[in-house]
DNA sequence: ACGTTTGCGCTTTAGC
DNA sequence: GCTAAAGCGCAAACGT
């Protein structure tokens, strides 16, 4: 068999797990809608809970950046 | 146990079961990314490679968009 | 003067000032540069002072965020 | 006064020159922002003008590369 | 100087 | 239909 012919097969498979990988990631960002969905029919303001959603991941980012500046701040001053 | 609580506790599962699913949503985009990682490991071009797999996407829609139509047209006609 | 030409003209005119105010953009982006290279010069690290300006806008968002939260329990709840 | 002390201040001066000029560049963003508004209330597509816009930058990108090539021959033959 | 990695801006899509 | 947020691609910045 040619090398082309290997290089075309190997690309191949790169291209389809990607894009089984892709589908499984909207299939997920369906679910999230769906959980929406839910809440909403159970009274639930959605717009309130993505406010919700998005200030903790928010204040989790503040969290991991705080944690990040004084690891850069050790690094810099040469601490271990 | 008053009913205040009841639906805050409700409230909560919903906003846990939608960060649980983004998290594994951001899990999978990651893995996307270690593919397209490997791949150029590979000595591929990952930026031609993000193009195929865009138009792989666009031709498939546009495949669905013609069954669709495909199914307005017998719908139309009665045809089954 | 026909009509299209007008229309040109004032399409032109948008573009013109979109791409002036795009140079003002990135003649104040390398101004940051700049003055991250004079900090540097002066023996400070430019990542951690990255981070910092980093760390300080997120810390805004969250407070700005917070507050839109707190307006959207309002509107939620019918307060006012 | 301590050392410390005027490097803070210093590093405090860095920080809030750059925090200054981005918001100067938040508010240039925001100003082509609003011209695309004016612009598509004026009747104009915005994604056309956008893609006018990219089209252009990158001809005038590639007009500066060529304006470099050809002083790199002017310096590499000794020409002034 | 180059390659890798991360941050930023843009585009597109989804919600209202 | 418009506004706003999420996802993607690119480019600059860091480390080797």
């Amino acid at each position: 068999m040619a090398e082309g012919t290997v290089a075309a097969d190997q690309l191949r498979l790169f291209i389809e797990r990607i894009e089984r990988l892709e589908e499984e990631k909207k299939a997920i960002a369906d679910d999230v809608r769906d959980v929406y969905s839910e809440a909403k029919a159970n009274g639930y303001d959605t717009k309130t809970m993505r406010a919700i959603v998005r200030l903790r991941k928010l204040e989790t980012h503040t969290r991991q950046e705080m944690d990040a500046l004084l690891e850069t701040y050790r690094s810099a001053l040469g601490l271990r």
